[in-house]
DNA sequence: ATCTCTGGTGATCGCTCGATAAACTGAGCC
DNA sequence: GGCTCAGTTTATCGAGCGATCACCAGAGAT
């Protein structure tokens, strides 16, 4: 219809960014592109999302390598803003009760698609920052909350946990991250409530630890007993 | 040195293999390939592995995707080889046996790196292979661990768990899987003893089963109660 | 010995990729 | 107004990608 008077070039649209602004929109973009089609995602299609040129990415990083790096620093340090050391640590409060919040917070940092995606592509990328997250989460989550277990059934604290407890406690963290994966890599159905979810490995991780530790010092623990 | 006189041609090698080994040569290779570098890797890179020259692949198959689609078929059929029905299903023997022996044989299976990290890129990459991959691993595996577990423990058999059973099953299945996660994928330390591994995770498997089974009606549970 | 059939190669096409260099443009300052 | 400088675009390069086609070569049948 009147396509033919060019009415003022409508790709006048609203470029033009302060250096900053632009620069953190490639960064959030990218993770948005990345998580979508793995690193292999093209600078052509990232700046296609901005409304801008393909070269302009390259007035902001050196190359395609440094943005991922950015995108990993962003994505990786986003679940530690939430200041687990308070929320776990609190010996006030029932450590039962600290678990809960813990994992509902840190699941809702990191139980979505972008997130997750992320994860995975760069874990299967064998990244540095992939071990030290992971390293992360055994020192400052795990190791934490077997310290924590054992204060509170009155166990002597000692420096580093047994294997064995680390080991608990790591299927019982992976039980929690597979809903995760789940929900937002697979798109399988899911229970929905994620809090009954965490109740129901909280109970089990629980009555798990209070078993192991009640064989106290034994390395080998006898199956329990099964009805029937 | 002799280099100037051509030695019958040093890359007189093996060439010329019957079309059925080059076809599977090209399948498992392509295998190793894509593991380590996704399904990005190339056709060149491919056909130096073999030893041959990269056009040779469209000898015997159609397109890339034709290739990768009969690398998911070989690889996600590979752990249904081991045949659970009977595993998990022989009531003469004590459940508790069946399900430390079945995770035993089927963490044998996939627990390598060429089996996970396929598994992972296709999982990120949304493939229906995928969706029927884990449908399958909840009605074949979980769903009958869990009918196992309610007649071993008395109760009425019904046609399909609860979701709160199912739920269980699951994270009690995602624990134990991201044990290998953690070993092929993050290359993270764990218990070398992968049978004790899946034991413990059994022993508060059941524990959470037969505690929810106690309480049987009910839809929500109360959480246990902590020592302290 | 020659023919034939098939596994394998060499050359190349069209496309997309990350990256570079030069030209353009518009808001702020004098 | 005209200058300046930073944000942006246009044009393009070289490399690598999947895919195609004509050709080559060697084992087995005749």
């Amino acid at each position: 219809m009147n396509r033919k008077t060019p009415v003022k070039r409508a790709r006048a649209k609203q470029k033009r960014l302060s250096a900053d602004d632009r620069r953190s929109e490639f960064v959030t973009k990218a993770t948005e592109l990345f998580a979508e089609e793995g690193f292999g995602g093209g600078t052509r299609a990232l700046a296609r999302k901005l409304g801008v040129t393909q070269p302009l990415l390259y007035r902001y990083f050196p190359s395609k390598d440094d943005l991922i790096k950015e995108v990993y620093r962003k994505v990786y340090l986003e679940p530690l803003e939430i200041g687990w050391e308070k929320l776990l640590s609190d010996r006030s409060r029932p450590i039962r009760v600290r678990l809960q919040e813990f994992y509902e917070v840190y699941t809702d940092a990191i139980f979505n698609r972008r997130w997750l995606r992320i994860y995975l592509y760069s874990g299967l990328k064998g990244l540095d920052i992939n071990r030290w997250y992971v390293g992360m989460v055994k020192d400052k989550i795990l190791t934490r909350i077997l310290r924590e277990c054992r204060h509170d059934a009155g166990l002597a604290t000692q420096s580093r946990p047994s294997a064995a407890e680390l080991e608990l406690a790591w299927v019982f963290h992976g039980g929690i991250f597979y809903y995760g994966v789940r929900k937002y890599i697979y798109e399988a159905p899911v229970l929905d409530d994620k809090a009954q979810m965490i109740s129901d490995a909280l109970d089990i991780f629980l009555a798990g630890f209070e078993r192991m530790a009640e064989s106290a010092t034994d390395r080998r623990r006898a199956p329990i007993k099964i009805a029937g």
